[in-house]
DNA sequence: GGTAGTGCCG
């Protein structure tokens, strides 16, 4: 491979096999280079390691997520601790903000989840430097732990403000309460919000929230129901989210007639306590996880009239429960009914082939998604790449291609996954259909898509051996 | 400022 020893700004590692006991199979992929900003930010970080967030500050270059993947790509070969920081540093940056997307990269590229003394000797690490730590700073490694999982971690970090001079607020506190929550364990996290009383911090309504649906998750309604009253008493009134999530509990562990009874309730409400698309879903979700999709109509109904517009999620629960239980002649009334100015017969009809699919009923999602193509409907980009896929894992790797073909012939290609050009290009050569596999090469060099150069290999030995060596040097080209 | 309830995608 006489690439790239000459280039300089290398980077942008790629650890393809990531158990540890292979370090040596590490594939050091040049796919993209990483950027100027990318480099600049590394050699800062690794100048003098024990100043690092001075050395970051004074790095002009721009802030993006691009910028910070590729260095945590390059810190997660050797210097994880050092990446934890840089993530920290960026994150109180004044013209950079991460989004939960980046925690959880973070956290994946960092190996948290399975090494979170990472973060623990990031935090020690700061207290034998002096380093002056904010809440700010703390709240973004409880965002880390939140992203892990990690409900120990969290609260492990928690723990640790006390000792840096720092006083959680209610955010940092809630963080670590939905961690225990969502690990079951809510006697700990009851703990927690009766602590907080203690430093003068009183749960708020997202205190609240948590704990009512750990407590509805567990079936254990009345304690839920006791909360409800508990905040009523400390004058927090509950709202929509605090009643959605108490229908929700009633749906799955009480019955869905004293559900539609609490919904009754909820409609005699007023401003923030009446229910919203939310609690109609949750509702509908209800009858369909119970097999009663024809009554969740009856919901849709109330819906309506109480001036309340079905969204994405609402369709996709009716419209599964309709496939579910077979009742496609109610599918199609309803897509009928409903496509207008919120959506469009494209969109419900594309949630329809997705239902199908998702019921099992691989011959009629097929059957939906061609009846869209002859009336010359645009089939979604994650549907159109379902159906395609679900062609081919039958072995139909013909009749996959004819329906790519004929989406690119009815216009603009939806977004496809660039996993099925993969698949597609691969069975295409494997059963040697090269006009067709020539074609799609065609459209992807038009389109500027690219396949993972993992997936190259075998399609390129497989056209020497059989004399398409054209079409071999063809698929180099788009490989990434 | 970005932690909560339906659910999908990054």
């Amino acid at each position: 491979m006489p690439i790239s020893i000459s280039i300089t700004r290398y980077s942008s590692f790629l650890i393809a096999l990531k158990t540890p006991d292979c370090s040596l199979k590490r594939l050091l992929l040049f796919s993209t280079f990483s950027s100027v900003a990318a480099e600049k930010f590394l050699t800062h970080l690794q100048k003098d390691e024990s100043n690092v967030e001075k050395n970051l500050d004074s790095v002009s270059a721009k802030l993006d997520s691009r910028c910070i993947t590729q260095v945590l790509e390059r810190c997660a070969i050797d210097k994880p601790k050092l990446g934890v920081r840089f993530f920290i540093w960026a994150a109180l940056h004044p013209t950079y903000r991460h989004t939960s997307y980046m925690y959880e990269k973070a956290c994946k590229l960092l190996d948290v989840e399975r090494n979170p003394q990472v973060i623990t000797d990031v935090i020690d690490e700061y207290r034998a430097e002096g380093f002056v730590v904010s809440v700010k700073m703390f709240k973004v490694v409880l965002s880390l732990c939140r992203a892990a999982k990690d409900a120990n971690l969290g609260l492990w970090v928690l723990r640790k403000m006390k000792e840096f001079n720092c006083r959680p607020d209610t955010v940092s506190y809630n963080v670590v309460i939905r961690l225990l929550i969502e690990k079951a364990r809510l006697d700990e996290a009851m703990g927690l919000i009766r602590e907080m009383g203690l430093i003068d911090l009183y749960p708020d309504m997202v205190t609240y929230v948590s704990i009512i649906k750990g407590f509805c998750d567990a079936g254990r309604l009345e304690d839920a129901v006791g909360l409800v009253k508990v905040m009523k008493g400390h004058g927090c009134v509950p709202n929509a989210v605090v009643y959605s999530t108490l229908l929700d509990g009633m749906c799955k562990h009480v019955s869905l007639e004293m559900a539609l009874e609490f919904l009754g309730t909820m409609e005699k409400e007023n401003g923030e306590s009446k229910p919203n698309v939310v609690t109609y879903t949750t509702m509908i979700k209800g009858f369909v996880e119970k097999g009663r999709a024809m009554e969740a109509l009856k919901v849709l109904d109330r819906m309506d009239s109480s001036g309340i517009k079905p969204n994405t999620v609402t369709f996709v629960a009716i419209l599964d429960g309709f496939c579910k239980e077979g009742h496609l002649e109610e599918a199609y009334k309803l897509i009928d009914k409903f496509s207008g100015d919120e959506l469009q017969y494209d969109e419900l009809y594309s949630m329809l082939v997705m239902s199908l699919l998702r019921a099992g009923k691989h011959k009629e999602s097929e059957k939906t998604f061609r009846m869209m193509l002859a009336r010359g409907m645009r089939p979604s980009g994650l549907a159109s790449s379902r159906i395609i896929k679900s062609v081919i894992s039958e072995g139909r790797v013909l009749d996959g291609f004819i329906l790519f073909d004929a989406l690119k012939k009815s216009g603009e290609l939806p977004a496809i996954d660039s996993d099925v050009y993969s698949v597609l290009l691969a069975g295409l050569c494997e059963e040697n259909h090269f006009t067709e596999a020539a074609k799609l090469i065609h459209i992807m060099v038009e389109g500027k898509l690219q396949i993972k150069s993992s997936h190259t290999e075998k399609i390129i030995k497989h056209l020497n051996i059989s004399g398409e060596n054209d079409l071999a040097s063809s698929v180099s080209s788009i490989k990434r």
